[in-house]
DNA sequence: AGAGGTTACGGGCAGCGTAAGGATC
DNA sequence: GATCCTTACGCTGCCCGTAACCTCT
């Protein structure tokens, strides 16, 4: 009679074509994987899987048996969601986050995860959005907080937060008087966002359109090494004002124009739907949850001062 | 994460309201599942059973995991059965048999099930209906072929085979000259099966109402000893010819009354109709099939002689 | 006192990870 | 040779069964 971890282990292999791949997946070694399988195979007296040099690919009765591995998954995890008490979830969640949200709220995130599914270990990785993403459509993560949406069947996404992105300079990097345009700001070279990103592509094309000379730009993939950049005086940034509130408010850096032609920083939760999910879109909530509730704390009710409102928190 | 396995204990707990009786149905010990049911908790998070002195019930969570268990082993089975190679499926089942089904089929049927199912264990209990129908409804027993229909909701049925009564007497019992009448055959003592048993109930019934006076009746639940107190000439019996067929082709026994106002003995194939019933409605299946078969040979195609076709098989 | 459930403890065995062995490109 | 799956082996740790304990009728 086989067991769930026999099915689910089955289930991987299946989805993923490869013994190794639902190995990591399921957080064990290639062996276990096999010897779970052949003695799947031995329990039903029947050849699930055709091991292909390169590939593993199911026979038909192993066509059969994934579908109802599936439904098993799916039933274990709609009973984990009803019947479980929250704080008894338990297992690994590989988290990748992009690094704007590691500046805003990721910390109060896992801190209310602890807080509330204390058996839950988070694995965070951060990384550019379109690395996150395609670790997460090929299941080395099960849930990311990215520039989003991702547009895949087996993703789906819920809205987290919105940053606009603003030209951030060091008081010190000379720009000249009167208004700033966009000719005289690329007069310096700008940091932001690496090639591979949104952000970089926006506005290399912004730049572009009004006809201006390409000017220099710096991608970093780390957020935090644009900002050492841009107070060193090195350039000008374009990143959301809302990771370096700190700055800001010491006068260390300053926004010389906000009223830029580029779209929003939209960030996305996006999460595998895989039929094991149970935690997840638990998780899922949560982040939306965290992220509402910081943007509140930083867009208060238009009755109260910001500076008076954040004193009182 | 639970598995299957805590889940079907949970299920046979709730199902028969004790821990014992769960551990008898599973074959295990009563600590085992004891343990099960705790780990399953603790796992959840979640009371999932109220211990009462007497019985243990469910609490409401206990309530929403009873049907998950439940949709888990149906699944379980339906897997199974549709995946599996037979061959390979295992287990125990627990197969009562009315006494007369011994004396005609079922050492075949016992070798048909070890030839298909060779990794099925049968526990074979002999016994009268009454007391199979009960320990049936009870799951002390997996499947039962008596003199059925059970009705029952959890209790599915299908027709065997059916036997005619007869009266049964040895030669050298002296029943006078003439046609046998059932005046004169109320003369000698009566010998059939027990008094709980459809048939005996029956035949009181018959002579009832026929005003005869009440002869007595011996009551065996052994139909060997029935026959052997026949041969020792101690009364007229009340059987199916087709148990002493034997007797009869040797001038052991004979037929003194064929045209008997008894219904046939009707058997049945009874199956509890549990979530996790697998092999058994293959079992049940095969249970028919092999009575049919039997009863294609005691009762040929009229094309051919009795005697002849016995020889040629 | 007896039935039923829990807890404690010792032993067996299943399943894991490490490591070596094919097979296929 | 590199990659992937399988097999072998030693070991840990889980789970079972025995037995003693607890509780309630």
């Amino acid at each position: 009679m086989p067991d769930l971890r026999s099915l689910e282990t089955f289930f991987w292999v299946a989805q993923l074509g490869s013994f190794r791949g639902a190995s990591e997946r399921l957080h064990t070694t290639q062996p276990a994987v096999s010897v779970r399988i052949a003695a799947l195979e031995k329990e039903l007296g029947v050849r699930l899987l055709e091991r292909g040099p390169r590939v593993a690919t199911l026979t038909a009765k192993g066509r059969l048996l994934l579908d109802y591995a599936e439904r098993f998954l799916r039933l274990r995890a709609e009973m984990m969601s009803v019947v479980a008490e929250p704080g008894a979830m338990s297992g690994v969640v590989r988290l990748g986050v992009a690094e704007t949200i590691v500046h805003t709220w990721l910390s109060r995130y896992i801190e209310r995860v602890h807080a509330i599914f204390p058996k839950i270990t988070l694995d965070i990785e951060v990384d550019v959005s379109p690395n996150l993403r395609n670790v997460l459509v090929e299941h080395q993560i099960d849930l990311a907080f990215l520039l989003g949406p991702i547009s895949d069947p087996n993703i789906s996404n819920h809205d987290l937060c919105r940053y606009p992105l603003a030209f951030v300079a060091s008081p010190k990097l000379d720009l000249g008087r009167g208004p700033v345009t966009l000719e005289r700001l690329t007069a310096v070279p700008i940091i932001t966002y690496p090639k591979t990103t949104r952000p970089y592509i926006a506005l290399r094309e912004l730049l572009g359109t009004a006809g201006l000379p390409t000017p220099r730009i710096y991608g970093s993939s780390s957020l935090s090494t644009i900002v050492r950049m841009t107070l060193d005086g090195i350039g000008i940034s374009v990143i959301p004002p809302v990771v370096i509130a700190a700055e800001l408010a010491r006068g260390d850096l300053r926004i010389v124009k906000p009223e830029l032609q580029l779209a929003d920083l939209a960030f996305t939760c996006c999460l595998a739907t895989t039929p094991d999910s149970s935690p997840l879109s638990a998780l899922a909530k949560l982040a939306c949850d965290v992220a509402e509730e910081d943007r509140l704390e930083r867009e208060p009710i238009p009755l109260f001062d910001k500076r008076a409102r954040s004193k009182a928190i």
